[in-house]
RNA sequence: GGGUCCAUAGCCAAGUGGUAAGGCGUGGGACUGCAACUCCCUGAUCGUUGGUUCAAAUCCGACUGGGCCCUCCA
């Protein structure tokens, strides 16, 4: 498997600690709204990269943090916890809020067949870990205490500016508009491990610590989520590109300070989905959520598959023009599959092992997602038996999760199947007859019904839209 | 200003030094009473420009145009 690292900036062979076993990281959501599509490209991008180490051959334990507490809008002492923003847009305790929102996130990646994670912890659960790293840090003057919080001395890890590249000189400080310079801080980049005195004092989620009555930074509990479930080594990290600087950065520096080893050796960055101006933002233009897809008439799988057709480490750009052309590319894929029937066949292994080592090598060429889905197509048009196929579409779509061989016949009760089959039948017997107006009419009548006719050499056959 | 990533046909894209995969759309054809489904055929010298090489979309430089980050976002 070869996996682009930002630690390196190259595609590197992975190797993880342990032969044959892969312990992944992936940071979570922050429940105070509902995701746009934006958001869960990333989760499909690493839904993705779960199961194709698993179809290698990896054993793999995944965690992923819910983020319900402590990410402020700025990583000093500036701007408000957005938990707390969101409890007073709503009217409800931030607990409400980040049940109701997780519970959401939970619904729209089971739409996207995206496997929820083997350990899925929220914040507010871990505490105790926080406070053990944090005093850890202390004794080892890593960090320091100014005005009442606990802050992280960058100064004191020699390789800070590793992952990101960068240049501490070059650096702008409160380059944005919304943010001013927290002047507690003993270098620029510093960050808050601890909270106990805020310019914010409305926070409701607040816990005893040696220091105060408090809540953490946000960067403290990725690290301690990580190690408490997955142990001090782990082998993949992964997170959106902008998490990259300061969010991994941070990570990066808490951890190993407190491990006094190197924790992580693979950093995955997923790319972005931008709309045609853009970065997605809740807050400007249309606010792409799952269900407005729906509510579209999208199946949510179609974007799943647009996601699969690109390279997960580029920019994705997303308009409804791109998404009408993969629903397109979706239902007729779904259609070519749908017309490979069963046979008594047997499976030819040989064909099966070429096209499944092709698919393989697809996926372990740094998730070469777009080639796999060509595989796919290979397979369908080539020369070997129905069964042979069949087996390959079923294990290919373990990966990719596009529900490829379900057929999505809703349910129907006998008496409007005995109604279609009724219909079909004077349609027929129209056509026979060449009364070709009264067998459109039918047609027509069942297509308002959202029922489709198709005239195969087998017989006609409907479908439910 | 600095870091980092990217630039292939109308669209989504593969390609990791030897003369451009695949899918969608378009156009044409087969099938059909017509249609839908399905099947067949149909298109680009790879942002610009220097260089390295027998050979470059693929390597190096410059330029142009984008994305993301530099204390909110996935």
């Amino acid at each position: 498997m070869k996996l682009y690292n930002t630690l390196t900036k190259k595609v590197e062979e992975f190797i993880p600690n342990e032969e044959g076993k892969v312990k992944m990281y992936t940071c979570g959501p922050t429940v105070y709204h509902y995701a746009h599509i934006g958001n869960l490209r990333t989760y499909i991008s690493e839904d993705i990269l779960e199961k194709s180490l698993k179809y290698l051959g990896y054993e793999v334990t995944r965690c992923m943090n819910i983020t319900d507490v402590g990410h402020n809008v700025g990583d000093g002492d500036s701007g408000e916890d957005k938990m707390v923003v969101a409890s007073k847009r709503e009217h409800k305790s931030v607990y409400d809020i980040a049940k109701y929102y997780t519970e959401v996130f939970k619904q729209d990646c089971e739409k996207l067949n995206i496997r929820w994670p083997d350990i899925v912890s929220p914040a507010t659960d871990n505490i105790d870990e926080y406070i053990k790293i944090i005093e850890d840090l202390l004794k080892k003057d890593y960090a320091y205490i100014s005005n009442g919080n606990v802050y992280f001395d960058t100064s004191k890890y020699e390789n800070y500016y590793e992952l990101s590249g960068r240049n501490k000189d070059d650096l702008l400080v409160a380059v944005r508009d919304d943010i001013e310079e927290d002047t507690s801080k003993k270098n620029p980049f510093d960050f808050v491990l601890w909270f106990t005195k805020s310019k914010f004092e409305n926070q409701d989620m607040q816990w005893d610590s040696p220091w105060g009555r408090g809540y953490p930074g946000w960067h403290i509990e990725c690290s301690g989520i990580s190690i408490k479930y997955l142990g001090e080594y782990l082998d993949i990290h992964c997170g959106a590109e902008d998490a990259i600087f300061p969010h991994h950065t941070n990570e990066i520096a808490q951890s190993e300070s407190y491990l006094d080893h190197k924790w992580c050796n693979y950093w995955v960055h997923l790319g972005f989905l931008n709309d045609l101006n853009g970065k997605m933002s809740k807050s400007k233009g249309e606010f792409l959520t799952v269900s407005l897809l729906e509510q579209k008439g999208y199946n949510p799988l179609v974007y799943r598959y647009l996601c699969l057709k690109s390279y997960y480490h580029n920019t994705l750009t997303f308009s409804y023009e791109i998404l009408d052309g993969a629903k397109n590319e979706y239902n007729k894929l779904k259609n070519k599959i749908k017309n490979i029937q069963e046979n008594n066949e047997d499976i030819d292994k040989t064909k099966f092992e070429e096209y499944n080592n092709l698919f393989k090598e697809a996926l372990s060429n740094d998730l070469n997602t777009s080639s796999a889905i060509t595989i796919l197509y290979d397979v369908i048009k080539a020369d070997i038996n129905n069964n042979t196929k069949l087996k390959l579409i079923k294990n290919f779509d373990e990966v990719l999760s596009l529900d490829l061989l379900k057929n999505d016949k809703k349910r129907i009760d006998n008496d409007l199947e005995k109604y279609i089959l009724d219909k079909i039948e004077e349609r027929n017997q129209a056509k026979k007859d060449k009364n070709y107006v009264l067998a459109d009419q039918i047609r027509e009548e069942l297509l308002n019904k959202n029922i489709i006719i198709k005239d195969t050499r087998e017989g006609t056959i409907y479908e439910i839209k």
